[in-house]
DNA sequence: TAGCTTTTGAGAGCTACTCTCATTTCATGG
DNA sequence: CCATGAAATGAGAGTAGCTCTCAAAAGCTA
């Protein structure tokens, strides 16, 4: 799921000889964008940071920088780990309810990031709040991701994939899932958000705790 | 909620000898850039509609238009209707649940829409589904809604308005009430708008039914 | 090393959007 | 009804994201 996911592919460094040096070099340059872009955000803020300047820093031209990237916000956004989440979640046992398998992949996921960038993780909640653009198309890659959840809820609910309860419910936890990382970004990243992400599955699962019965 | 509602001013045309010139010129310009909006997208699409033809045809400089609207999406999408909305769902009695709330209020937004241009809603919900940028505008507005919306789930369920909980709860109804949109859009506007905001709340509500127990 | 393919850089061009400043247009009190 | 102040407009320059084209450079293959 997007916004807490690796910066960094998984298959990170260049350092591996069974690729020609011509895709050892695609590698570098990706990763040296993406650092550049990290650095001067970091250092002068999103709106303030320019295509130009990522460039200029990652030593390739400004042109270079948009092959690579179709969008300035999908430098920080982009993520290697989607279509890996669809397959571990197709392939959780078919009788598991899907908030089980949705609990369990979100964990997957989050821990594999923990591990490679942690930071990374935080740029983006953060930036997710600040930045409208950033917030839009992360909303807009999430969605991309719920339309493979579609397929894993048909699947278990012997619904159709595309039947209006089907994709309403996926873009319902989908929104859910979006705002936990607002939410964390907001109150100053406290507490683990793997927790924070197992109370809202818990919400979108059985609503909300009724507190006045 | 935005995507479905409506386009032109509840008050609407510019004969209302109360207000001043100034602020009937306003009102009229507004319309102005609206219409020839529409217009302009209807014959050539969204991207290769300028704001420089939006201006010309509307018989205003360029200027005048980013004076009237921040960017190109929103002439497109933006409502005077949300604050209204936010006014009844406060009205609605204490003790009814959100979910019943939601949709009266849902359900007047539409039939307003409806009975004053039938157009727009449609035009909306189509340019949601095609142009990406205006499905990320539609979503970010929807999510302003959302934030109005934890109030008032807050209020009924005695929890804090921006604890995690109602905050995914919120977004979680938002998220599936865009999808309704989207889902009439892709599927040639068939079917009634309400009815299927009718069974998208229902989900919402009680999850997806459970087909094979 | 020669020839082919892919990647890159340079640069021109488009458009959304911002800002400034002079001009016009409305409002108002004498 | 006109003079003064306030608000809206237009013109224009400028920025930045993004696209496209074309020629040079770099890796690949034989």
């Amino acid at each position: 799921m997007n916004p807490m996911t690796a910066a960094r592919s998984p298959l990170s460094p260049a350092d591996r000889p069974q690729l020609g040096l011509r895709e050892r070099k695609k590698i570098k340059t990706r990763e040296a964008i993406r650092t550049a872009t990290y650095a001067l955000i970091k250092e002068q803020g999103y709106d303030a940071t320019t295509v130009e300047q990522i460039a200029e820093r990652a030593e390739v031209s400004p042109s270079t920088v948009f092959r690579y990237f179709p969008t300035k916000e999908d430098i920080v956004l982009t993520d290697e780990y989607d279509p890996l989440m669809v397959e571990e979640l197709r392939a959780r046992p078919a009788g598991e309810p899907w908030i089980d398998s949705l609990r369990h992949v979100m964990r997957l996921a989050l821990d594999g990031t923990m591990a490679e960038d942690p930071e990374a993780i935080r740029v983006r909640a953060h930036l997710g709040v600040q930045v409208p653009a950033v917030r839009a198309r992360m909303l807009e890659s999430m969605s991309e991701t719920g339309r493979m959840l579609r397929e894993a809820i048909a699947e278990r609910s012997g619904l159709a994939a595309d039947s209006l309860q089907v994709r309403v419910y996926a873009m319902s936890l989908i929104g859910g899932l979006m705002e936990v990382s607002m939410y964390w970004a907001e109150n100053g990243f406290e507490g683990d958000l793997r927790d924070l992400v197992d109370q809202a599955l818990d919400v979108l699962d059985q609503g909300l705790p009724t507190k006045k019965p």
